[in-house]
DNA sequence: ACCGCACCCTGAGCGC
DNA sequence: TGCGCTCAGGGTGCGG
């Protein structure tokens, strides 16, 4: 689920659900690759404490406490972050969604993939984190503690600028298209808004990226900025606070020009837009209107 | 340093 | 209905 801007609208949405709320306990699932604190250790450090800051780096996600000490939490491919109340149809299959009707949303409980159900003194809705397949990470960072997985972030992805791109491509090798997911070079890019941007900058994502000039890498980075800042306006791809009865997905799907549209005609110029896998990751492009 | 690949895990959708 | 296969918005760790 989880490319810069489902970060963010997961940050805006969830921050005034959870900032100034006392956790009074925390329920997990058992000890698992996700859980980088172990979960009775996440347990202690978390009871009593209150969160005073939530911000975004990246695609991850860091909770500032009230003791100075810090929570990492990162989505992985599948991972969730929703109060208890909100709508709960996303959470079940299209075909389970399409059979509801929308008074018929059941309540949501906590089960095999919830693994965080933070509960508050103040008695108020619970805050979940879920993930199915445990792609996500949870670690608490004492104070001071810094973390290697935020020291090598690169500048945030809403900043990009051709010339980042430009000066971490020269003598690379790799397809261009790697190098944009690469965190270290643009921290928040993913696969979806890759594919989006080099659309838009009309360069095809396998070429060589120490090939590319410094105009399409100012291209590449406008069109980038342009698309993150689009997604997050329509609330991004899937996380949305409104489902459709119908089950209907999140406000920028129908303004993807390539992404998971293979076989379709491109929206600009009719050819039939191709998919081919790029560093184990599909890659979709128009081979007309990309260079 | 760089590069390609296996791997972590669960579920949905498809063809047979 | 079931089986086997492919696919999925991410990141790490390994050997060459």
């Amino acid at each position: 689920m989880p490319e810069l801007p489902e970060v963010e609208t997961t940050r805006r949405k969830i921050a005034p659900a959870l900032l100034g709320r006392r956790v009074s306990s925390l329920a997990t699932t058992r000890p698992s690759y996700l859980f980088l604190t172990p979960p009775a250790e996440l347990k202690r450090r978390l009871q009593g404490r209150t969160c005073t800051g939530l911000q975004r780096l990246g695609k991850y996600l860091l909770a500032e406490l009230d003791d100075q000490s810090r929570l990492l939490l990162h989505l992985g491919m599948t991972g969730q972050i929703f109060t208890e109340g909100s709508t709960s149809l996303r959470l079940l299959s299209a075909t389970s969604r399409a059979a509801l009707a929308p008074e018929e949303q059941p309540a949501f409980t906590p089960d095999r993939h919830t693994h965080l159900t933070f509960t508050f003194a103040d008695g108020g809705p619970r805050v979940f984190f879920r993930d199915t397949r445990k792609f996500g990470k949870v670690l608490w960072l004492a104070p001071g503690a810094s973390d290697e997985r935020l020291d090598k972030l690169g500048p945030d992805a809403l900043l990009a600028s051709g010339q980042v791109i430009f000066q971490g491509s020269r003598g690379r090798r790799v397809a261009i298209k790697s190098l944009l997911l690469d965190q270290s070079l643009l921290a928040g890019t993913g696969n979806i808004y890759a594919d989006e941007a080099l659309f838009r900058a009309g360069v095809r994502p396998n070429r060589v990226a120490g090939k590319v000039t410094r105009a399409q890498c100012d291209r590449m980075a406008a069109q980038l900025v342009k698309v993150l800042q689009r997604s997050i306006a329509t609330g991004g791809s899937s996380i949305s606070d409104y489902v459709a009865p119908d089950g209907q997905d999140g406000a920028f799907q129908d303004e993807r020009m390539v992404y998971a549209r293979q076989g379709q005609p491109c929206k600009v110029c009719g050819t039939k837009i191709k998919r081919t896998v790029i560093g184990q990751r599909s890659s979709h492009w128009c081979p007309k209107c990309q260079a």
